[in-house]
DNA sequence: TCTTTACCTCAAGTTAACTTGAACTCGTAT
DNA sequence: ATACGAGTTCAAGTTAACTTGAGGTAAAGA
């Protein structure tokens, strides 16, 4: 392990195409770390560039930041592998169904049909996805019934 | 074409399983139409539900709701196919992206490096995700340079 | 030394997609 | 007749994930 070289916010900005301002967010909701400062000014190690990808790629999945949190550096020392596993799953559930919606999208933008809700091969595919589709909307924090 | 059986919102809401802020919130956006009132009370037809089945799939595919409207009904009176096959091309992106995260989990459940950003495997995978990982992040209003 | 330029903090604003609350109107069951 | 449940409007609040702005500091180059 050499030591890796440190870098100021700027660079860390440069190397991840992230605007200063969404990397100080993060280091304060401790997604990121820096390991230092050099007066006022962070100084992190090159391998937050690394993090930052793992955080980007998360949020592609649609992971929120604090689930993404969670997975990097969770309640205790190490990675929680049945989290992971778990979201692994519902990943993949939410691959199936996007796959669904491309073949959707695909057909409509080819079928003859006068609307796409007419069309008997578009009815099918919406059943397809459907499983699940109507499922778990985000809620708001919760009442509780006094 | 039978008459389609006609639905007040909490039928709608029922089937659908959407609460009727998010109903009414929808046909004030455009994204669904009432067929008419009964007094004050909207009425459905059947078929809104096959719609909002639509708008969901659309969501899980993280569309924005503008962008649903967009597909569902453009500006003019038929779909746009163009626009159709280059947001399933897209997604196609997005899945292949997903594809790589979840391998990525799968893998990260089960590995036994100390830290999954020293994993080979798993900077392999980071690797392979990351083509347009660090790219298009979303923009507010932009300066207009005067 | 001076001035640019990059950095800092902290509070407040932004956006999408909803939800919540208050105050009101109906149709229907009792 | 009346009370209840389900609907309505409209304004304001909520959440996540950032951004923007004001006002200040400090390292590095001319």
């Amino acid at each position: 392990m050499k030591p890796h070289e440190i870098m100021d916010i700027g660079k860390v900005s440069k190397m991840s195409n992230l605007p200063v301002s969404t990397l100080r967010y993060y280091e304060e909701k401790g997604l990121i770390q820096s390991v230092g400062r050099n007066g006022l000014r962070r100084l992190f190690d090159a391998n937050v560039v690394e993090r930052l990808a793992l955080i980007s790629l998360g949020q592609i999945a649609r992971f929120s930041l604090d689930e993404i949190a969670g997975m990097l550096s969770p309640s205790g020392s190490n990675i929680d592998r049945k989290l992971l596993s778990e979201k692994a799953d519902e990943l993949d559930q939410k691959i199936q169904q996007l796959s669904a919606v491309r073949d959707g999208l695909r057909h409509a933008s080819v079928c003859k049909a006068r609307s796409h809700l007419e069309c008997p091969k578009f009815k099918r595919l919406l059943k397809l996805g459907n499983k699940g589709v109507f499922r778990k909307r985000k809620q708001f924090i919760e009442k509780q019934p006094k």
